[in-house]
DNA sequence: GCTTTGACTCTCG
DNA sequence: TCGAGAGCCAAAG
């Protein structure tokens, strides 16, 4: 898998575990890090953002470690179109939201 | 090579 | 329960 064109070690990281993510099922900007191993929570953000790998980087299955969409800091993932859609792909992942937060996040919830 | 910034997280008030 | 501040790591300027 040659996904990693020339994107710094850390971020080309990120997407490969980000691809390891299966359908129906979510994860944490820290257990992305964690799994990269590092700490580098905010790394792992800038790395979606970067994301030049759309659908092999599933950014919006990626969500705060409180189970939140996040979507970016400040930002109102409801408000936003973009992350609104991305919401939208999560529940046709059989993935619940409810009121900006997952349904049993704990449970769909991927551990590496 | 140092400084700034960031799709984050945790703790304290 | 909600809001603000500090901490941490890496990439980009």
């Amino acid at each position: 898998m040659k996904i990693l064109d020339h994107v710094p070690k850390f971020h080309a990281k990120i997407y490969s575990l980000l691809k390891k993510v299966p359908k129906g099922k979510v994860t944490t900007y820290k257990a992305l890090a964690e799994a990269a191993g590092t700490k580098a929570y905010r790394a792992v953000g800038q790395a979606m953002k970067c994301n030049p790998y759309a659908p092999i980087v599933p950014c919006h299955r990626v969500v705060a470690a409180d189970g939140s969409i996040g979507g970016f800091q400040g930002t109102k993932n409801t408000g936003s179109k973009e992350i609104r859609k991305k919401i939208s792909m999560l529940k046709k992942e059989r993935i619940k939201i409810k009121n900006n937060r997952i349904v049993d996040f704990e449970k769909i919830l991927f551990g590496f």
